[in-house]
DNA sequence: CGCCGGTTTGAAGGCGGTCAATGGGCGTGG
DNA sequence: CCACGCCCATTGACCGCCTTCAAACCGGCG
């Protein structure tokens, strides 16, 4: 049932049976979420993790004056607040975006593996880095890169990490997102977003069409978007 | 010597006197660097960590186009590279901007705090999430904020974290960066900053002026900021 | 069939960038 | 001790990417 996210870690590094088995027993129960519902909010207290099952889902803060910014994408296999554990609460919310599922972890239960289980530890800790690599390339994306680049950068990003899920072949995967959502993450606006997307899809790029994504020409949206997927960590090595 | 990271977790939980120790044993050595050197190279295989004791580093990317963006300042008390100990190398570079003075710890010795203190390895991966949650305050300025509110909660950021590291009292404090660093790290360009700093400074919110940082109106720079501190989690509670 | 959310397109405007020149503070060397 | 050079700060004029505002379009669904 975790299978995407135990196929995550082995891509990372290499699990026992009993580190399988323990995060295979992890779950104590599974939810499912309506598409745009809020399933985790700011400042809340939190007493258990959520593994995203399926579907898709983000994190975003709201500015006072109706402005959204999304913060991090996610998909199955992620997950998605296990800072929550640490933390003991986000300081921002979490949202689907499409319909999804989730398998629900006590953080008795993560807790109880940080105090028996230390290389299994610091494989969840890894995988709460990424998602601090993630947000950094994002810093960089809002902060320096052009319209275009960004759109690109984000559709490399959700490219390489679906793949990476088995998601994803050749370029061409489900994203059942709104336009609205792209810019959102992108810090533009929604009517800009259209103008990039059809700019993209004249010169040959990419497509993306109710709710589907199709990389035509990989070697160039990776160049305007100067996308290395080295920030992913996707090699394996022991941590 | 390494008393701001113990000020630091003390703040955020208790710490048993045996934690204590182990940390003040930790680092095995300590070193000093000049102001802007390169302390950490991308991808450059990790085999310590860095506890910056005085001084101020920064992390960051250069696009090709020569385009720089900051990803987050460091102060003394923070653990610096502790995230190269899981990712086991960093995907962006990072530098001194003053004359900065490390105290090296080991990754065998965190590795060995991984496997025989669980409530001391939680906390540390506590911190390395509290940089996570400083990336998404970043990503939203970058993606939403207007200039003047990048700048001010940039400010109101570095105040918060050098206050609670007793480096700032009253809304002054010594910053010993260039408007260009500011530029660099809020995704504008340094005429920009300037203009901005001038209207900051005109309207009695606050001056930036040889290295010196003096609030003069809290309120009102936390406000067009909308600068929420929750994000830094200085509230103490167990992890 | 008509609503509704999302997409698309056009026209006009503004925030912040670019380019360029001046000023100012400080360390260094004659 | 002053002159020079260098880096950083400051200011002005103009420009352009992206936003804003507005309207039309489209497809799905009650």
């Amino acid at each position: 049932m975790i299978v995407n996210l135990l196929n995550k870690l082995a891509r990372r590094d290499m699990l026992t049976e009993r580190e399988r088995a323990i995060l295979e027993a992890a779950p104590a129960d599974t939810r499912q979420f309506a598409a745009r519902s809020t399933i985790v909010r700011q400042g809340e207290p939190l007493t258990q993790s959520m593994l995203l099952l399926e579907g898709f889902v983000c994190r975003y803060i709201d500015l006072a004056d109706g402005k959204r910014q999304i913060l991090e994408f996610h998909i199955p296999g992620d997950f998605i607040d296990l800072q929550g554990f640490p933390l003991k609460s986000l300081e921002h919310d979490m949202a689907t975006v499409s319909r999804a599922k989730v398998a629900l972890v006590p953080h008795a239960t993560l807790r109880h593996i940080t105090e028996t289980e230390p290389h299994l530890t610091r494989l969840l800790w890894f995988t709460t880095l990424i998602d601090a690599a993630i947000h950094r390339q994002w810093i960089l994306s809002n902060g320096r890169r052009s319209a275009i680049a960004r759109v690109a950068h984000l559709i490399c990003e959700l490219d390489a990490r679906l793949e990476a899920a088995g998601l994803a072949s050749g370029g061409a995967f489900v994203l059942p997102f709104t336009q609205t959502d792209i810019a959102d993450a992108t810090g533009l606006t929604s009517v800009h977003v259209n103008r990039v997307l059809r700019v993209l899809r004249d010169d040959g790029m990419m497509t993306f069409r109710s709710g589907r994504v199709t990389i035509t020409d990989h070697e160039a949206l990776a160049e305007i978007a100067e996308f290395n997927p080295a920030y992913l960590f996707l090699d394996s090595q022991p941590r």
